[in-house]
DNA sequence: ATGGGCTCCTGATGGC
DNA sequence: TGCCATCAGGAGCCCA
């Protein structure tokens, strides 16, 4: 579900929160959110309860928080539904769907809630990526995402050497982190390209303006918080984002095309659903 | 190398 | 009102 808009939005929340706050409790509910990690809820304890919470980075959809004196941190990926909620009020009980609590040193709780449990949670060591970044080593084939600060032929190197769709090389976290189907579909519109394009076929430049174009609409729509087309996805405080009245296709199947009326479209590439204008976007000859 | 199909889950929605 | 089918923001696996 949540998408690089999404995940920073819930990153900052958390940041704002837990930063320089020690970790003074954890539990949870023995789930499998919790993967890689042999031990279960043991590596969490072991990593976390007295920890104190340096920062929380993000690359792509994932986030982990940096602990002081440590090696390691905590990874998050919230999956389809997964969400971080901060409360106040320590109870008994996890709630519906809460697999995993923090408690920190100032009485604040960190909940991680995710009904579908396609999300997951890492104790995993930091390792530096071939920029010389830190990031967790479960993250090893995860590209930088469009808002980092990488060489211009980062994503449109990869891109030139494969002949798969583009709407699939967008959704490639290898390739490039970050964008989920929603902005997959709002780029290529913005790009005038239908997912069905072969990446290699496209010239540096197209590459690059699709690229930007992710960036761009992420970056539009980091400004309000977010897509929210339920309750699926709130920030930390349980509030939705506001970009879904911003959409211009993602979801728009038999309603006119903002640019030119024809009636937009939805196929499916890669087993997503594809939206698209036929006239704006025309589909490759086959 | 590539794409399609299937899987992990729960919940919302729409048709009958 | 209720039941059932379908679909969903992700991602990894297997197979042809």
């Amino acid at each position: 579900m949540p998408e690089l808009p999404e995940v920073e939005t819930i990153r900052a929340g958390l940041a704002r929160h837990t930063k320089g706050r020690r970790i003074v409790q954890v539990r949870g509910n023995g789930s499998r959110l919790i993967r890689n990690n042999p031990q279960g809820m043991e590596d969490l304890h072991a990593h976390l309860v007295d920890a104190q919470i340096r920062a929380v980075r993000r690359r792509g959809k994932f986030m982990w928080l940096e602990l002081a004196g440590s090696d390691f941190a905590l990874v998050i990926h919230l999956g389809m539904s997964g969400q971080v909620r901060v409360g106040q009020q320590d109870m008994e009980t996890l709630e519906r769907h809460e697999h995993v609590r923090l408690v920190l040193d100032d009485g604040k709780i960190v909940s991680f809630v995710d009904p579908r449990t396609f999300g997951h949670l890492t104790i995993c060591m930091l390792t530096p990526d071939t920029t010389g970044r830190l990031i967790p080593a479960i993250m090893d084939s995860v590209a930088p995402d469009p808002f980092e600060d990488v060489p211009a032929d980062t994503f449109t190197s990869a891109m030139a050497r494969t002949s798969r769709f583009v709407k699939s090389v967008l959704l490639d976290q290898s390739i490039v982190s970050g964008i989920g189907n929603i902005y997959a579909d709002e780029a290529l519109f913005r790009a005038g390209l239908h997912g069905t394009v072969r990446a290699k076929n496209l010239a540096p430049k197209e590459a690059l303006t699709v690229i930007n174009a992710a960036r761009d609409v992420m970056g539009e729509a980091l400004k309000v918080g977010g897509t929210s087309f339920d309750a699926l996805y709130v920030n930390t405080e349980g509030d939705p984002g506001y970009f879904e009245r911003s959409l211009r296709v993602y979801g728009r199947a038999g309603e006119d095309c903002l640019e030119c009326g024809t009636i937009v479209e939805r196929e499916v590439i890669g087993g997503r659903s594809h939206f698209f204008c036929r006239r704006c976007q025309p589909p490759p000859a086959v």
